[in-house]
DNA sequence: TAAATATGGATCATAAATGAGTCAAATAGC
DNA sequence: GCTATTTGACTCATTTATGATCCATATTTA
């Protein structure tokens, strides 16, 4: 079962897909990367390719993310191993984390 | 026509996948959100959620940048503000740029 | 200007993502 | 310790994204 889906999204992300698009569209032409030559060495179509750059929120993230790759945009951080690192902070500040949100009991106004 | 898809990943783009998997586990935990509530307040069912903090590459990147949002997990910017201004300048390099990327000719080793 | 190439945009069939549901396991709070 | 929640991990029906193809338009280069 499921639900015809209408989404709504923030003004945020909308402005985070429109750059991340526009950043890789950039990133390709500089290259000189045709859309076609980097969709196919993307192993993707030319349509997806078209519609990442334009911002498209339905798309697979890890395709956009191939994308801003071979374009030269970064993502957090310039290369694969400084991601690493990055990544093992993060994980560190997981495991002091607790391991499940618990919500605040509804908040009690008369406590007498 | 379509083609079933065995797409491969870069080392890079799957570092950043978990990175952002994970930045949004810990800030939605941080925030003390349940896993539940942070998806119904998106609008997702909350195996997409557990999909995108585990950072599966075949979800819709609109819903994991939402899911950013909200968990506080800054996109190249902190606000929709400096993401607009960002935004600007990567437009404007556009323009200056060729609006269509060119091959380079086969290169020729003789030019005489 | 003309020719060659790149891109935009549309449609449609099909592969794939998502939502809903269940159950077991882990965790937090008492 | 016990109990209430939260989460993980499945399955499956249905919605949705994607690939293929076509043609029109824009852009570059000669």
């Amino acid at each position: 079962m499921s639900k015809p889906q209408n989404r709504a999204y923030s003004r945020y992300s909308m402005q985070a897909l429109g750059l991340l698009g526009e950043m890789i569209r950039a990133g390709r032409i500089d290259k000189k990367i045709t859309g076609e030559e980097m969709a196919s060495r993307m192993g993707i179509s030319r349509s997806l390719l078209q519609r990442i750059e334009k911002g498209n929120p339905h798309c697979a993230i890890g395709a956009v993310f191939e994308a801003a790759a071979i374009a030269g945009v970064p993502l957090f951080e310039t290369d694969s191993e400084r991601l690493a690192a990055h990544r093992a902070v993060t994980g560190e500040m997981l495991r002091l984390l607790p391991k499940t949100a618990r919500r605040p009991k509804r908040a009690i106004k008369d406590d007498f």
